[in-house]
DNA sequence: CTGCAAATCTGCAGAGACTGCAAGTTCGGC
DNA sequence: GCCGAACTTGCAGTCTCTGCAGATTTGCAG
């Protein structure tokens, strides 16, 4: 890991402007904010606000990204035998107990439920990790990340994922976002076949 | 239906504003297309463009957005009996059929994969069209809307079928997209268990 | 066919988003 | 310490996108 001064520096850039568009996005609506007052906000130019990001969208949804690319990770720490829907199911449990961040978490996503700029990018952010999933699917099943299986299980695995964070954030929010991750997954195990 | 005079010239708009965005962006690709141009294809001023799409890349993926309108309102046509990745198997292959859109439609999905603003508006219409799959599978199989089952089964066959599309489009484009699609239901069928 | 109300189109002005370029500044290695 | 590479910044300029107000067109009733 050569994590020189120049790329922390430049993470913590970054994230100090993905983490201040969000922040300014969900206190005054997406609308309403520039780039030069997130640009202000981290402490940058303007103009390097675009060296990191080519949108306000894209800056607001890149703690999205990060979460993917978070689960990929830890989807590739599984032992190798388990089959896939248990490891996601199990990553998603790990993940879902992170309580400090869960707070902006649900912040964002309530922002993009109301931003309708915001739903495109969001989408993408998640195509985005399908791509790392899919890679990680076909290493672990032996495959080859050209044939179907692996394209198709990440895809679905990440379509029912936005569906349960989705309908969890809908209801009430008290429920368990565990036990939605359990039902979706258990209906695509099944086939697609029958009801709950 | 009451097509008056008004929203027939309406769709017409809408259409040639499309086409002319479609085409001109294959032509000399997307960046190099101003609104301006694109108005003036379709014979409209520029100010008429925004009333009917917010961007540019809302009205190059127009004509996907109809395309998975007509896609539903084919499977709300199937017999109701019919389990729905049946239907979904059917439907496709009727809509592959179809040789002269395909040609427009490889070359804006083409385009798409060129131009990185292109993927989130696309992403976006796949996902108003699991919108409206999930109220169509809700009716035919007796369930709420506000149940998991229709939407899981929806994003699941909607993620399925961009796999599907993309592979097929990766490929050498000669093979069968109806094949692809089978094998693809074959393993949303199959619990993702087992490979092909 | 005629006139009215609503829907639509258009031009204009203006705020912002975004990019290429060239000049400064900082970091990493020798 | 010093040089090259990487990063930041300001600036100029084009294009996107929006609100508004005044034509223009359409639907409908009389």
């Amino acid at each position: 890991m050569t994590t020189g001064l120049r790329e922390r520096k430049k993470l913590r850039t970054r994230r100090a402007l993905g983490a201040a568009a969000l922040e300014l996005a969900v206190a005054h609506g997406l609308a309403d904010v520039t780039v030069e007052q997130i640009a202000e906000a981290a402490d940058v130019s303007p103009r390097t606000f675009f060296n990191y990001f080519s949108s306000k969208e894209e800056a607001v949804v890149a703690a999205d990204v990060e979460r993917a690319r978070d689960m990929g990770e830890r989807l590739a720490e599984r032992p190798a035998g388990e089959p896939v829907l248990e490891s996601v199911r199990a990553v998603m449990r790990e993940m879902v107990g992170d309580a400090p961040r869960s707070r902006e978490w649900i912040a964002q996503a309530r922002l993009v439920r109301s931003e309708p700029t915001l739903v495109p990018q969001q989408l993408a952010a998640y195509v985005a990790a399908e791509a790392h999933l899919t890679a990680i699917i076909a290493e672990r099943t032996g495959r080859s990340p050209q044939d179907l299986y692996p394209a198709v299980t990440a895809a679905a695995v990440m379509a029912a994922m936005r569906v349960a964070t989705t309908r969890w954030l809908e209801s009430d929010e008290h429920g368990d976002l565990a036990a939605v991750v359990d039902q979706v997954i258990d209906l695509l195990a099944g086939g697609l076949s029958r009801a709950p």
